[in-house]
DNA sequence: TTGTAGGCGTTATCAA
DNA sequence: TTGATAACGCCTACAA
C-alpha cells in the first residue's frame, strides 16, 4: 500500500531538486542554511521552483530528522477560565510569531491529569513547555526533575526543581491593595486567601498583605487573616466569619480572582453595603469588574502579557539564545473603582464617598 | 553530527525488539495490530518489555511513514472570549479522549490571518481542521475548496463548502426570546444584530425573530430590527436610535453575546431602567449575566458541548467512521432572570415586576 | 559551491 | 506467526 493512504501527496525536497536540476542537498542548503551557502544564481532558480510549487518542508520528516517539532505545550488549570484564556491568547501569539505551534491542554489542577497530559506532550516531542503546576507530590517533581525538555512555570514555581518562572509580583500586588486602603484610613483589613498549601504565588501574596500592614504600623491580627478550602462554599463561608467577629474589618482584600465573588457574596449574606460598610479589594481583572455594583477595585494583573513573555523565554531557550532559568515578574496595578470607599468613621466626618468614584485606570 | 542534539534518545522499536529477541516488525505489529496477530506468548513478552523500558513510538516517525499526524488545528475568532475558550475546552476534552492533540490560533475574525493559519496548519499536516470562519471572500473560498484534510466549522457555515457544521440552532435561539417577550405581553420587541453579511448565523437569528413575531401575528416593523457595524460605539449608538423612535419598542433582544452590554450600556445612556422600562433579553451565556444588575435574562447556548460535539465528528470523519457533511445542532435554553417583565402598561395593571423573579434554568 | 549517501523510527509488503 | 526490507522526506558529514 502507498504510505499516506488517501491524502494528496504534497510536494518533496525531490520534485524541487529535479525540477530545478540540482541536489537535494542544495535545496536544503537554501531552505535551511544561513543565505550566501547556495550561490545565489542556483537561489534564484530554487526561489522560482519552490514558489511555483509550493513547496513547504514536511514537518515530520523534518523532526525526524532534528528531534525538534516546533511545537511547544501549554499545560494549565483550566483554559475556559478568562485569566488562563487571555494567557493564553498571549503565548499563541508570541508562538505564532516565533514559528512555533501551541498544543493546549487543561489539567483542572489535578498534579494526576497534569502527568498524564506531560506524558502526551513528551510522547508528542514537543520542543518545550509551559505549565502552571498544580500543587506537587514527591513522585509528580521527581518525574518533573528527568525531563530533557525545557520547563517554563507560569504564575508559581515547582519547589525544588529548576525551571524559568514567568509570574506575576504577587508581593507588590497584595501590597498595592493595602496601601490603597491604608491610605482610605482603614487600620482592620481582612485577607482572604485560598488555603496557602506551600504554592508560591499565594504565600507571595500573603507575605505582601503581612509586609505592607508592618509598613504602615499596623499590628497583624491573625483572625484577620482566612485561608479557603476548594469549592465556592468555604469562601462565602470564611467571609461571614471574618465580618462576624467582634471587631469586624473595615475593609476586605480578596487574594484571587477565583475569591472575588465569593467575598462579594458573603459580604451581601452578611447584609453589609460595599462601600459604605464594608469596603473590598479583588485580585485580578475579570472582564466583568467594572459590570458589578459597584464596579470592583481590583489589583489588574497583566495576563495577555504573562503569556507573550513565557512563551518568548520559552523559544529562546530551545533556540538556545538564553539560559532555562531564572525569573521574569511582571507588575500588577490597581484600578480604584467604586468598592472602596474611607471607612465609616472617617467617612461620616468628611462627608462620606462623594469623593471617591473617580476611576484611575 | 548527531541527529537530536543534545536531547535524550528515547527508547525506540528496535530496543524493544533486541530485549525481547524478536524482530521489530513483530513489536510493530503487536503495537499496532489487532490482538491476535502476534502469538500469545509473544505478545506477553512483547508487553512486559515495553512496560519495563517504557517504551512508546515516536508520532514523527509514525507521521511520516503513515501520513497521518493525530494533530488537530482549531481556528477561532478569539480563544480570550469566553464563548471561544469554552468551545475549546470541549474540544480539548474530546481531543484528549479520543487520542489526539489539539493546536489553537486566534484569528480575529480576519480572512486573512485565518489563512495564514491554515497554511501553518497544513504545514504541520493536522489530520483535521476545526473552523470557525470569518466572513469569506471568493479567493478564500477557493483555497479552502481545494482542501485535502477533512474541516468542519464551528457556529456559521462556509457557504458553497461541503464541509460538516457543528452549530447552536439559531432560529430556535431567537424564538425563545421572542416568545418569552410575546408572552410577558410585549408587541413591539426590538432585535438588534451585527451587520448579517452573509453569515449564516446571525441570517438564522434574524429569521426565528422574524418568523416567531409572525407566528404570534405581530407585524414586523423594519425599524425595529438595527443592524450594527463592527467595533463598540455603534451597537450603543442603535441602541439610542431604537429607543428614541416616537413609538418605542418595550423590548429589546440583543443577537449576540458581543452586542449584550452594548445595548444595555445604549438603554442606560437613554435614561431608561431595566426591567420597568425596557425589557432586555441577552444571548449567550456570559459568566457575568448573573452578576449585572438586574442579572440578564439570556438565551444560554451550551458551548462547551458544541466543542465537545465538533472534535468528536471530526475525529469520526478522519477515522472513516462517519461522512464529512451533514449539520449538528445544539438547542439554546432561556435563562430567565430579572431583565424581564411585563411592558409597563400590563406591569402597572398587574402589579408590576413582583412575579418575575422567579429563576427558571 | 555542489553532490552522494546514510540514517532518523516507523509501517507495511512480501516471503518464509 | 514471524522476519527481512523498502520506503516515508529530510538533514548533514563527507567527498568532490
Amino acid at each position: 500500500m502507498v504510505p499516506g493512504g488517501g491524502r494528496v501527496m504534497r510536494t518533496t525536497i525531490e520534485d524541487v531538486a529535479r525540477e530545478a536540476g540540482v541536489s537535494i542537498a542544495t535545496v536544503s542548503r537554501y531552505i535551511n542554511g544561513p543565505p550566501g551557502v547556495v550561490a545565489a544564481g542556483t537561489a534564484a532558480k530554487l526561489r522560482a521552483v519552490v514558489d511555483r510549487l509550493g513547496y513547504v518542508p514536511n514537518p515530520a520528516a523534518r523532526t525526524l530528522r532534528t528531534g525538534r517539532s516546533r511545537l511547544i505545550g501549554v499545560i494549565l488549570s483550566n483554559i475556559a477560565h478568562p485569566y488562563w484564556s487571555t494567557v493564553l491568547s498571549g503565548v499563541e501569539e508570541a508562538c505564532q510569531r516565533r514559528g512555533y505551534s501551541v498544543i493546549v491542554s487543561s489539567a483542572g489542577d489535578s498534579a494526576e491529569v497534569e502527568n498524564r497530559y506531560l506524558g502526551v506532550f513528551l510522547d508528542q516531542r514537543v520542543d518545550g513547555i509551559l505549565l502552571n503546576p498544580a500543587n506537587a507530590d514527591p513522585a509528580t517533581v521527581a518525574r518533573w526533575a528527568t525531563l530533557s525538555c525545557p520547563v517554563i512555570t507560569l504564575d508559581r514555581t515547582l519547589p525544588g526543581l529548576p525551571f524559568g518562572l514567568v509570574a506575576m509580583d504577587n508581593e507588590l500586588g497584595a501590597r498595592l491593595a493595602v496601601e490603597h486602603l491604608v491610605e482610605l484610613g482603614h487600620r482592620r483589613i481582612g485577607f482572604l486567601s485560598w488555603h496557602v498549601a506551600n504554592l508560591s504565588n499565594r504565600l507571595e501574596r500573603l507575605r505582601g498583605y503581612q509586609d505592607s500592614l508592618a509598613a504602615a504600623g499596623l499590628a497583624t491580627d491573625p483572625s484577620l487573616t482566612r485561608f479557603v478550602a476548594d469549592g465556592w462554599s468555604d469562601g462565602v463561608q470564611q467571609t461571614l466569619d471574618l465580618l462576624h467577629q467582634a471587631e469586624r474589618p473595615t475593609a476586605i482584600v480578596s487574594a484571587a480572582s477565583t475569591l472575588n465573588l465569593q467575598v462579594l457574596a458573603g459580604v451581601k449574606q452578611a447584609g453589609l453595603r460595599v462601600p459604605a460598610e464594608i469596603s473590598v479589594v479583588g485580585y485580578d481583572e475579570s472582564p466583568w469588574d467594572s459590570l458589578l455594583d459597584p464596579p470592583l477595585t481590583t489589583v489588574a494583573t497583566p495576563a495577555h502579557q504573562l503569556g507573550v513573555r513565557a512563551a518568548d523565554r520559552l523559544c529562546a531557550v530551545i533556540e538556545g539564545e538564553n539560559e532555562p532559568g531564572g525569573e521574569t515578574r511582571l507588575r500588577p496595578h490597581l484600578i480604584v473603582r467604586q468598592s472602596t470607599t474611607p471607612p465609616r468613621l472617617l467617612a461620616t466626618a468628611s462627608g462620606g464617598r462623594s469623593g471617591r468614584s473617580v476611576s484611575v485606570r
